[in-house]
DNA sequence: CTTGAGTTGACAACCGTTCTCAACTTCCTG
DNA sequence: CAGGAAGTTGAGAACGGTTGTCAACTCAAG
């Protein structure tokens, strides 16, 4: 509450630490969507260890950066994933292994939007992800879920 | 274990209770997604309580039969709404009153199970629903978030 | 009315996620 | 390179929605 305050701080600047390295790298590895318990999990065996809390704020904060993609499966978890492209598209997911397929749907863009207007409903935003079950899971039958 | 057992029974006869016509009978008042907690409130308030936990197993029954729509709310909740038709449809909700449209999706229909293919997905499943507010919800500006 | 199988509800248990806060780093400054 | 303010971490508690438990209860068939 002094002024010896320089300027209007507007934000705190972010400080790379080993922990943020961790699991920014844990998400470079994969093409699949993986839970914030998987990745701490997956940290933890890798030998870099990581707290649960600290995964979850990291992932957070990487997700509103757009860095990376979150979706919910089927039963509510927060699954996250790097992205090739940071515009929005929508994905293809394994619901065994999680690998995904990044999608554009620009017919479902403009539907989306359109049927909004029509109903006069406005700021419309729409959840589009579709699952299926890839080939390699389909030959190994190696399943995650059973 | 002894065979005087008549024949084989396949599933166990649902029976009517007053609990699960309240609860169905709640459903059939509104056109708005509510919440397993919404609906049990709601419930205590009119006079006609039911147990949270047979709340949750009739909405559960109810949608396992296909006579309630569920969809998960932004935040992760489970939302039921008693829909006119029973065939496959999407909806168009409003994000701060949960009233919602149906609405059918042909063309993304076939670009699910298309795009699907393409990369050698199989059982194609998709999620698609669009969240946007409705023109009495704007004009009210009586939001029930803030 | 009897009776037994389906049903209920208060409460505990679960599970993913967020909060708390003291101890610890990072990185700016002198 | 030392000093220190401020961001960051992590173990564990707390949270909120949902499901499991199990003795008491109540439909509905006989």
């Amino acid at each position: 509450m002094n002024d010896t305050t320089p300027t209007v701080r507007t934000a705190a600047p972010p400080r790379m630490t080993r922990q943020r390295a961790a699991v920014a790298d844990a998400l470079g590895d994969t093409d699949e969507f993986r839970s914030a318990q998987q990745l701490h999990e997956l940290l933890r065996a890798r030998g870099d260890a990581v707290g649960l809390a600290t995964v979850y704020r990291t992932l957070q904060a990487l997700a509103d950066g757009g860095d990376v993609d979150v979706l919910r499966s089927e039963d509510g978890e927060s699954l996250y994933r790097r992205c090739a492209r940071r515009e929005h598209h929508h994905h293809l997911v394994c619901r065994s292994c999680g690998r995904a397929v990044e999608i554009d749907g620009p017919t479902v863009e403009q539907w989306a939007a359109s049927v909004g207007a029509a109903h006069g409903f406005a700021d419309i935003e729409h959840t589009v992800e579709l699952w299926g079950t890839c080939s390699t899971c389909r030959a190994t039958d190696d399943r995650l879920v059973e």
